[in-house]
DNA sequence: GTAGGCTGTGGACCATGGTCTACAGTCAAG
DNA sequence: CTTGACTGTAGACCATGGTCCACAGCCTAC
């Protein structure tokens, strides 16, 4: 698949398919045409795709993700170590939540001081 | 007061005021020396910056700081106008730990089926 | 008179996740 | 043979909140 179909074949967009390619989160084949090169992906990729998405929608920014997937490309990716990262994940979005309870907290008291 | 006195005293960074002054969140007083003219931050100021960290507590963006001052500077911030911004924040603070939330419910989910 | 610490300006740079642009080749249909 | 839809590359740009850099003038102490 050329990159416009597989991009529309996972509900994303070109310029995203692109990016992630870049950063080295997807691999593209290659199709030659006159002296142009265009990049192929197939079904690996869309599956790679997928797991990037669930990854972030678990809080993981694209550069974990991308040490990730390495890991799992290498193998290296033991139940046990995706528990870990899984585990540290969940500790930074609790402190992340933490944080904005606090700033929620100060706010209501700002509130119910000026307002009543 | 020179940039540097006031940062100490107001426990910041030169940098960072040097920084808020180009956004126009602080103003600057003027005391010229040779051919330089150097900055100088007064009482004012630092009572502006106090409550730039303030804003900064409850969650608010420099930009957002911004235009508050202005409207405070212009008289415009009104008891009523005030509450407003904070409602308004609190909601979008609620809204980004609400999104938290989920991805801290997914990441639980996950390490329950995987480790238990 | 020189070393060191203060100050200024303007811009580059960091992470984050894309999005968009200009310019240009490929290819099928009409 | 031209139009339109597709593709490529490289880089600029957005918000966010600073931080750092080079280069240069000012001022005080030794």
């Amino acid at each position: 698949m050329l990159i416009g179909e597989f991009a529309r074949s996972v509900g994303s967009t070109k310029d995203t398919v692109r990016f992630y390619t870049r950063l080295g989160l997807l691999f593209a084949g290659e199709r030659s045409a006159g002296q142009r090169v265009y990049a192929v992906y197939d079904d690996m990729q869309a599956e790679r795709f997928t797991f990037i998405e669930q990854c972030k929608a678990l809080g993981f920014t694209l550069q974990e993700i991308g040490s990730g997937l390495q890991e799992r490309d290498e193998g290296s990716l033991t139940a046990l170590r995706q528990q870990a990262l899984l585990e540290e994940k969940l500790r930074s979005i609790e402190d992340r939540i933490a944080s904005l309870r606090q700033a929620e907290g100060r706010l209501r008291a700002k509130l119910e001081h000026q307002g009543g």
